[in-house]
DNA sequence: CGATCTAACGGAGAGGCTCTCCGCATCGAC
DNA sequence: GTCGATGCGGAGAGCCTCTCCGTTAGATCG
């Protein structure tokens, strides 16, 4: 609207966009191995910079969680224009992509919390990310109920919401990997018009 | 064993009584309005004692949290008792039971965590109580799969898991009630035999 | 009803966390 | 090379959990 900008905000300075880097790159390891509550002054010493320097970048937890996460949607959004290819039939397609939000909600331990936080808020950089996703859910609901494989007094929020309470029991049972796969199970269930002839190993 | 000491550990002194009560009943208020996350110094501070009376009652978050909770448990027992009588049939009592351990998670926002982690961890105060709560699970569901209302592939202690993740899921959605009853219509779904005929409404 | 012996108290403070503020260094356009 | 504008970094404020230990006050006994 007014200056020689590029695009939205200005380039980043060459400093600048080195140390935001570095910042991701840090705060990626550290998340992995400490969880989502890891300390934030720590990644900014591991990193080699000062506090300030992380929280102008990012303002907080929330804001850098979410630069994180948008840096992995490309695996998500793969996995979307896959089952969207039409492949396989419409149950699957959205069983398929209820498990792929639940592995993507357990990239860090304690993630869940944050998401279903953001699932509400509306008013955190994560729920513009959850929103998108939860709209992507009511697609393939959609074509799931259309096609007769899907409830229809289901809605995709609650989805949502289940394939991120199944990631958030998982992160709980390290011990008992078969909990999550149980709850992933009754969650198909739950949504599914037929009864499911399958057993419970075929998940 | 050695001395007059009332049963179990000696009776407490007068005043760590009244303390240990007053810390009880300022926590219980505090958890209310603040969440399980609320500052312990706090509370001691609201109760009029000091921090270290308070941590010496109750070393840890934990430990303050369990005491509060077995001070409830007694509804819950209640209506075990209740759901045991056998004036419903053994589908209805599971899911009158998991309904019960759901709003019992929800006495306080953000209990579903610390109880998630204690349902796996087996070192927290928690865990006794949690661990109690699995096995009449198990026993409803036992009585539930004998009569042929229940799949016999589901475990009581996904059950159990999955009534806490219900209680987590509302817990953000305080905009949305609909997702945890939901989420529970999902569950049952989930784990019993029969197509429900009953519409959403009825829970 | 003191005297005495402990159990129990309380708050200062260590250590850790999040986040802010602002003097200073550095970048990059000219 | 000069000179804003942009970005850096770390000291420190404020909050939290939890500990330590000198002091207080129940309980018990002659």
């Amino acid at each position: 609207m007014q200056g020689m900008t590029t695009d939205k905000t200005r380039a980043l300075r060459a400093d600048a966009q080195r140390n935001r880097d570095r910042i991701l790159d840090t705060a990626e390891q550290y998340f992995s191995e400490h969880g989502v509550s890891g300390s934030l002054d720590a990644i900014a010493k591991q990193a080699g910079i000062g506090a300030g320097t992380l929280y102008r970048h990012f303002p907080n937890r929330e804001t850098l969680l979410a630069a994180l996460l948008t840096a992995r949607d490309d695996a998500l959004v793969a996995r979307r224009d896959h089952l969207r290819g039409g492949s396989v039939n419409a149950a699957d397609a959205l069983d398929g992509w209820l498990d792929a939000i639940t592995a993507w909600a357990g990239a860090f331990a304690g993630l869940p919390e944050p998401l279903r936080a953001a699932t509400t808020t509306s008013s955190s950089p994560l729920s513009v990310t959850c929103q998108g996703f939860i709209t992507t859910t009511e697609e393939f609901l959609q074509a799931a109920q259309d096609d007769g494989s899907a409830r229809r007094d289901v809605r995709a929020r609650d989805l949502f919401l289940a394939a991120l309470a199944t990631s958030w029991v998982r992160g709980a049972a390290l011990a008992d990997d078969a909990s999550a796969a149980a709850l992933a199970e009754l969650t198909r269930n739950g949504w599914a018009t037929t009864r499911p002839a399958r057993a419970v190993d075929d998940r």
